[in-house]
DNA sequence: CCTTTCCTTTGACGAAAGTCACAAAATCAA
DNA sequence: TTGATTTTGTGACTTTCGTCAAAGGAAAGG
């Protein structure tokens, strides 16, 4: 079961069948749909999520009252709400399901038991989160390097399924940008 | 030696003498002037820093031959160049001295070691990348949700350092917009 | 199938950004 | 101190963006 998770995990680093065990052990299942919050601004996030299917965003709501969208998430993807979690701190953003979507998830209390009960889990936490920076990094740059109109040149170019699958409205926020100036770039092109 | 990294640790994890004794003994020095790199694009990055002193800043160029400035470093500050040392690969990334500089590094190999001999620096590689995910988070949300008025003024509030001790042209890129923008908005407020 | 809702596009307009060129001010080094 | 270099500010101009309002299109639900 979860072979996509374990899938995942491996790509990362070799588990052992014991920690896999132990790990799906503790693993739950919420299904969400359509529209439908995983997470609200204010609430605390309980643990770490997988997103097993589906499709999934997070934003936040400026000081003028608009959605901006820090994140999409697509199938066999970690959801990256570090900050609540780790801090035990209201969330600042809402983690709202974009499709019908079926997340896997650890409690955050189990996966404290889970980083003593063995050095795997230590380090496989780390290597996720060495990658989470690396994405994170690549981010902010792409929003100081590129221009409106490279970033939409650039995602259509290397994040095509963020076209395709995401409403442009959720997108224009992503790129820093509002709906109507990613309408008329795209027409331009 | 070294009390003030010793503090940053402490800050964020309790560390014993002994595993603090193994870390030392690792530690080397090194000393850059003004202008001076710690790391050119295309090498690959063989270690983590922590500044001990001085004024560091992380830039790459774009298609246009303008540099983007993506991070500034002070005192105490973990510099934050995990894709070419995780992956080892080419940097992207210049790091170069604003003011001349110090700052102590471990070597990747040794640090290596270090994850093998001790559970704690697993825990704190990984509190570390906590932190770090945390502010890149931080940043690429201040890059979409503020307008470059906004952002100018929540440097002011926020990160004053940054004003008071990085050259403008450098805080522009940083910001996401060009040298003469930030000039004339300073101007306006 | 039709209606409603949501999403995307367009027009008009003003504000702000980028760019190039150059001037002024500050800093550095001899 | 003084000349050179670096950094910051301005002017003129073009391009693009944001905003508000409204119109088309597409999708969803009864």
């Amino acid at each position: 079961m979860y072979l996509p998770l374990k899938n995942t995990f491996e790509k990362i680093l070799k588990i052992t069948d014991e920690d896999w065990n132990i790990f799906e052990s503790i693993l739950e299942t919420k299904k969400l749909k359509k529209k439908e919050y995983l997470l609200k601004q204010g609430q605390i996030c309980r643990g770490i999520y997988f997103l097993s299917e589906g499709t999934i965003r997070s934003f936040h709501i400026n000081n003028d009252g608009k959605e901006i969208n820090t994140a999409f998430y697509f199938q066999n993807d970690f959801l990256r709400e570090i900050e609540s979690m780790t801090n035990n701190i209201p969330s600042q953003k809402n983690i709202q399901a974009i499709e019908n979507s079926t997340v896997l998830y650890i409690d955050k209390a189990k996966l404290v038991t889970l980083y003593k009960k063995s050095e795997f889990y230590q380090k496989l936490g780390r290597m996720i989160l060495e990658k989470l920076t690396i994405s994170e990094q690549k981010y902010s740059s792409f929003l100081t390097t590129y221009s409106p109109k490279e970033r939409y040149l650039y995602i259509l170019e290397n994040r095509p399924e963020l076209i395709e699958r995401i409403p442009l409205q959720y997108l224009a926020s992503y790129l820093g940008i509002s709906r109507e100036s990613l309408s008329r770039i795209r027409k331009r092109i």
